[in-house]
DNA sequence: GTGAAAGCGCTAACAA
DNA sequence: TTGTTAGCGCTTTCAC
């Protein structure tokens, strides 16, 4: 055995009052940062924690505390498979943690509609909510209404795409640049030497998440395929129906286009073309998001890969975060890392 | 918003004992099905649980108990990199978890050698184990063993390898079958359309994870890409040097190997042999589990894609799972499976 | 400014 | 077979 030989049991509250000489509610008042303790007293239980190498038991503090975790998700009004898979680990993670003294909500805003957003984040009850999960646009305005809940002690993560301008404490979401370069590469490879062209499905100029994906994704073409020409962005708002029109010209119009990379939402709208037979011979397709209508396509050969990251994962990690954040705890890094997620119909997960 | 709207208070163990007319200690007896407790009573406080909905709260049941989670993890005694990445973080979350009343530890045992690990796991001391997470074989010997452990009280949970046959209470690891089919078809895809023959190299045939990867590979090779040869698989042992050695005679029997499936530890001896320059031109390689080495040489253009598990997870799944088998809590199948990582250069996380 | 004491939800002696 | 009571580590009145 290499590790836990010994068990030094952890020091508790009682013990650093023992050595600072002072009371436990002393001590609970600058662990928690409360006003009314003399600097040399705090001076005092500091260097006592220190030496002792004391770390509070938040379970133990959440118990006493009585406290209950109030989340709120802020998610585009939008409906595709990807939000509602969302929405439904959201509510799933909601159930279970009833018993932990943490309730989930959300609430809807207007797609792509930085002032709806801006409106919507300062519509919060600040003083009932403990943190707010933003999945939007990057504007002044909703940067304004972060730096407004960050004044009222709210904690802010930013959720799929970042905001980074902004105060918000922490990004929950996959690395977009390098999303969009995974999707070039696996274009790449699998179209082989053939030449064409290349089409590219975005969402709107107007979500970072999107950009990064085509920044990303140019950068690996230019440098590796240069032989493949890629095509400027066909922006289809997450709106199947309007992609669905939108492709069959943009696909006239260029000719020989050999690769499709769907990089937002709206799939249902390039299946459907796709369905129609419209299209001989079909063109490799990298798309995002693993949802029913992907599996369905990567499974029936309609996409040739998929890029993904785990809704459950990215609620789960926004949870856990957001928690933290409030009780002042370090966040594992490693464990809130998103992955970006590759799938080809042999490794989808079941169900 | 959709969910939390009201917030009605979850029943404590006071609600259901005022309910079922009964003192709190009669609950907690029912509850940690104690005996000492006449079967009325029993009823009587089983339909107040169901009644108003209880559910523990497990923090402050821990807390009470004063309990420590004892866990061991059986580790092959082999030196690889997947392996030291495995006790990594084991020793990483022990340190996080020494504040969450858990000890972790690990013991060695020889590789591939179920004797060896049958009586590393009779040796165990069950009175002082809660729960212990195996990697290795199964055999017979093995099996009865974890019977053994399963008699005693002990949580017992296979990890990266499955053991299906025992009484093992949960499986911790991907399907390797499913990683074999991946591996396939992304050698298939990436290959194209020219002909040749696929080296295999795996570690034993006694290792579980490993036959199940070929398997796999088989299946998909076979159906969509018969214009390739598989070769007999190379027993490599997890062995760098045995590896290294056996490459190149295997590599001129064969002629015209364009493509290999490292499907087991030991990349580093692959790597040796490549990088002694003595193979024109590189075959397409896909490799299992992203390591400092396996990354350099995705980076490095040596391997072509990497199939991976990730240790972190692996190590809190398995600690998670422990933990609530123990509790008798339920798990979370979503957040316990692991996922069948892909790697291209392109989306290796950081670090 | 500081401390004493009650209590969060649960468990575990010890009595009865 | 059942109940009483004293904690687990921490927070929070309410006194001093």
């Amino acid at each position: 055995m290499k590790t836990g030989q010994d068990t030094p049991l952890n020091p508790t509250i009682n013990d650093i009052a023992r050595v600072a000489k002072v009371s436990l509610a002393t001590v609970d008042r600058v662990l928690n940062a409360r006003p009314g303790v003399r600097d040399k007293t705090v001076q005092k239980v500091h260097k006592a924690i220190a030496d002792l190498g004391y770390v509070r038991d938040t379970a133990a503090a959440n118990l006493a505390r009585g406290r209950i975790y109030n989340f709120v998700f802020i998610l585009p009004s939008n409906s595709n498979e990807f939000l509602s898979s969302l929405e439904t680990q959201i509510d799933a993670l909601s159930r279970g943690l009833r018993h932990e003294r943490t309730r989930l909500s959300f609430i809807h805003v207007a797609a792509f509609d930085p002032v709806a957003l801006a409106k919507a984040i300062d519509s919060l009850d600040t003083q009932a909510i403990d943190g707010v999960a933003i999945l939007g646009p990057e504007t002044p305005s909703v940067r304004d209404s972060i730096a407004h809940l960050k004044e009222n002690g709210v904690t802010v993560v930013s959720l799929v795409a970042d905001i980074p301008s902004s105060e918000r404490d922490h990004y929950v979401g996959i690395d977009n640049i390098a999303a969009g370069r995974t999707a070039a590469q696996l274009l790449g490879r699998f179209l082989g030497p053939q030449q064409g062209k290349i089409l590219i499905l975005t969402g709107s100029m107007l979500a970072r998440d999107h950009l990064e994906r085509r920044l990303g994704f140019d950068e690996v073409m230019a440098r590796d395929f240069p032989h493949l020409q890629v095509l400027a962005s066909l922006e289809g708002r997450d709106d199947p129906d309007l992609i669905e029109r939108l492709i069959p010209g943009a696909l006239f119009d260029n000719g020989n286009v050999i690769g499709i990379y769907s990089s937002a939402a709206g799939n249902e709208g390039l299946l459907r073309f796709f369905r129609s037979g419209a299209c001989h011979p079909k063109p490799v397709v990298v798309a995002h998001e693993l949802t029913p209508l992907s599996r369905e396509a990567l499974a029936g050969g309609l996409f040739d890969a998929v890029i993904s990251q785990d809704t459950g994962h990215l609620v789960r990690s926004a949870v856990r975060v957001m928690r933290a954040k409030r009780d002042k705890m370090p966040i594992n890094a490693a464990q809130e890392r998103i992955r970006i997620d590759v799938y080809l119909k042999e490794n989808m997960p079941p169900e």
